[in-house]
DNA sequence: AAAAACTAAATTATAGATAATTTTCTGCCG
DNA sequence: CGGCAGAAAATTATCTATAATTTAGTTTTT
């Protein structure tokens, strides 16, 4: 197929071992057995090798020397450690970007925003949500920062897939909504209160499942 | 010597090449080129790739696709961007680890202090002043964010490295001993406040060189 | 049934080979 | 004399094969 891409096996590997870290598809604590995932991959372990340790890097797995990689664990507390590390990092990004920020870059925002409340699964969903931050971070043109908060939102996702894996419904984003209104009247300020609250609130909310029974699940708001 | 260590040979080469880069020893955007280092430690190009890989995610190094890797390049933009995400990380943590700051951590931060301000050599003072921060922040129990500040003080170091190389005075810290003081009086927003405004203060300031004469040059508060 | 010993599997590392690409050198030509 | 083209050298990124070490699992022994 396309063998010529820009980047390396090893990057290749890495992102398709992300994406299925991310959905799910490897499970918190599971080993990653490099000479399967070579042979899967038609490629040698020291590609394997060098994708785990850019996966290590995201935090998406962990390294234990001499017993290998395993898919990184997750519990509710590095939860609340990564929603936190989102908001005061967005809200820096926020800040800097603001002057930066165009009618042009506002509206494709708003646009995010509508595809997040049509969305009909929690994939797309985040998909939207994750551009919606991204459209109005990026002019803050700082790009260490914004590497971090991507992989913040890598670790946000995994969690957000986990908890929401069959029953899924959109709501719509008032904070989105209520962020761009700041930020076209010029309140800056207020845009990046609501930004922290936003990104920064975690807790438990009832849930209705499929089978219609209500119980507890931990959200997080995006 | 010591063959039996508890890590990986890749991790011990990782190790040996930030020192150097930090040191500055090794100048920003020199080659890494892997053959001469594997040759170097007696080791092979794998275990060298990987420690590239590892440099890659402290933000010391920078792979280019079939060009290899390089000793990441900074300017001040840069410089900047990594104390305001340090104010805002280190604030983060600060105000966790405050509920669990002892009298006991606060005595060895002071002695931190005390070292640093009576260091000899940039040095020293670095790894005092990095002493200071760590104690305070530790307790916070956010090892996603102690690790992501912790390479931020690399950054940092880096940078300090190159502008102090040879003329070098220490300072009374009258910062750090305001937080300190604050904190041992429950003022928890005053220290936070003067944490913040410590670290993210990046400026020109008039340095007198050891010809005697003034410059201007940048400088890192701490 | 618990402890010890053996076995199997996986990780970590080495070495040498190769194709592709980049860098450097060199000499020719305008 | 400077710049471009092409040749030569160096370097990266990869593979294959293999050794050493460690972990994990199984069997044997007491």
């Amino acid at each position: 197929m396309d063998k010529q891409r820009d980047d390396t096996i090893a990057s290749r590997i890495s992102r398709a071992l992300a994406e299925r870290i991310i959905s799910g598809a490897l499970t918190p604590g599971e080993r990653l057995r490099q000479d399967h995932i070579a042979e899967e991959f038609g490629a040698s372990h020291v590609p394997v090798r060098e994708a785990f340790r850019l996966l290590e890097a995201q935090g998406l797995a962990v390294s234990e020397p001499r017993r290998g990689f395993r898919v990184a664990a997750f519990d509710l507390k590095e939860v609340r450690e990564v929603a936190e590390m989102r908001a005061v990092l967005e809200v820096l990004a926020l800040r800097h970007a603001i002057p930066h920020l165009t009618a042009a870059i506002l509206d494709r925002a708003e646009a995010a925003t509508v595809a997040a409340d049509t969305s009909r699964d929690v994939r797309s969903w985040e998909a939207a949500n994750r551009a919606f931050h991204r459209l109005i971070l990026e002019p803050c043109g700082m790009p260490r920062l914004l590497v971090s908060i991507d992989d913040l939102h890598a670790a946000s996702a995994r969690f957000l897939f986990s908890a929401w894996r069959s029953s899924w419904e959109a709501r719509t984003d008032h904070d989105h909504r209520a962020i761009l209104a700041a930020l076209r009247e010029g309140r800056g300020d207020e845009a990046a209160k609501i930004l922290e609250r936003h990104v920064g609130w975690i807790g438990r909310t009832p849930v209705k499942t499929a089978a219609g029974e209500m119980r507890e699940a931990f959200l997080i708001v995006g």
